[in-house]
DNA sequence: CAAATTGTACCAAACGGTCGGTTAACACCA
DNA sequence: TGGTGTTAACCGACCGTTTGGTACAATTTG
């Protein structure tokens, strides 16, 4: 049984918290007073704990990315390994659904608004999204190898494209507010799942 | 032929010059004396020409608004309407490639950074989105019509996702810096007019 | 000329970050 | 058990800089 001291629970706890305000106004839309207000932590216990904003990001990042493996396991549920896909996808569309696509991806996010400017950022960005397509593509192959899937398909190209558009969704959905958004495209997929 | 006065041309230029830094740092990682040192333009006139920093922000989306549905139309080339899907498959291609896949989509980019904080902004962009896939989806819907595009496909669910892979596999394509990953998308999209 | 356009000095507010000081918790020894 | 030293944890006033924005005189343009 491990014992939390109370700085690292503190730590643990800005992480989470700071987390919502970033999902909601991005990395740079959110200022440390934000921060500050919203955990209840002050500024000097804030940098106690982070070296500056930018550290405070990337272990909120690294938390995420953590939490997010964690979740995609978890998700395939099924004796198959294309079964193990399509309850990804409901997982998926579960978890935007659960917060009313509000928010998005906070990959798909901070890509777009940091990647180009923070080296750091967007190489953690990248290995979600190669970790997460490998894995896709794994059981796309297994599923293939098993005569599951048509034997002229691409693992990789599929997996590829299936993150591709969900993360499109996932954007499209909280731009429109419109569940449907995402539905369509994941109900799409789908049918490429034969 | 139209008359430009000095103001209209200035005006233009801002909005033109202005929209490759927003490109390059998002809306909110661009400041007003960036805009300032890279157009040139003193910050008086800046201010005479938009009422502050969102109204530049609107204005650029208005006008890439436009140059896009220009390109999306221009784009269309070919006998039926399935060659004019893949050739706007490739135009698309050929577009980032040609910005070497560095500042990804203007409007995906500011669809996450700005479309939860920003109303007008989100709207604007949210237009462009269902515009674009209304396009794609009248195409299908002809091509199937015509009986080049298999009677049981569903034009609006593709376009939608057709959309959202583009989408995602632009900012893969510009987190990882590899043209190969949109190539992937497109490639994968194209198996599905058939 | 009047109107349109531009240059520059200035502003309050907010930004990320620093730093000297205080408090609370635990280990050690008598 | 009670006193003491150490340090992890926290506090908040303050710093220099940058932010978006304004005022207004000077100049160009039609």
């Amino acid at each position: 049984m491990t014992h939390y001291t109370k700085g690292e629970q503190t730590r643990a706890r800005v992480i989470r918290e700071a987390r919502e305000l970033i999902i909601a106004n991005g990395f740079k839309g959110t200022s440390i007073s934000q921060i500050i207000d919203h955990t209840g932590v002050k500024k000097g216990a804030l940098y106690f704990h982070f070296a500056n904003k930018d550290e405070l990001g990337y272990s909120i990042l690294q938390d995420a990315r953590d939490e997010f493996f964690g979740f995609l396991e978890r998700s395939l549920a099924g004796d198959s390994p294309l079964q193990k896909v399509h309850s990804f996808l409901s997982a998926i569309l579960d978890q935007q659904k659960n917060q009313h696509f509000v928010g998005g991806c906070l990959f798909g996010n901070t890509a777009l608004e940091m990647s180009d400017s923070n080296e750091r950022f967007g190489a953690l960005i990248l290995s979600v999204f190669t970790g997460w397509i490998d894995r896709l593509a794994g059981l796309l192959e297994e599923a293939r190898q098993g005569g599951e899937l048509d034997r002229g398909t691409n693992p990789l190209l599929l997996a590829k494209t299936m993150v591709a558009a969900i993360e499109g969704g996932i954007m499209m959905a909280r731009l429109s507010k419109n569940r449907s958004d995402l539905e369509d495209c994941i109900s799409q997929l789908r049918l490429l799942l034969h």
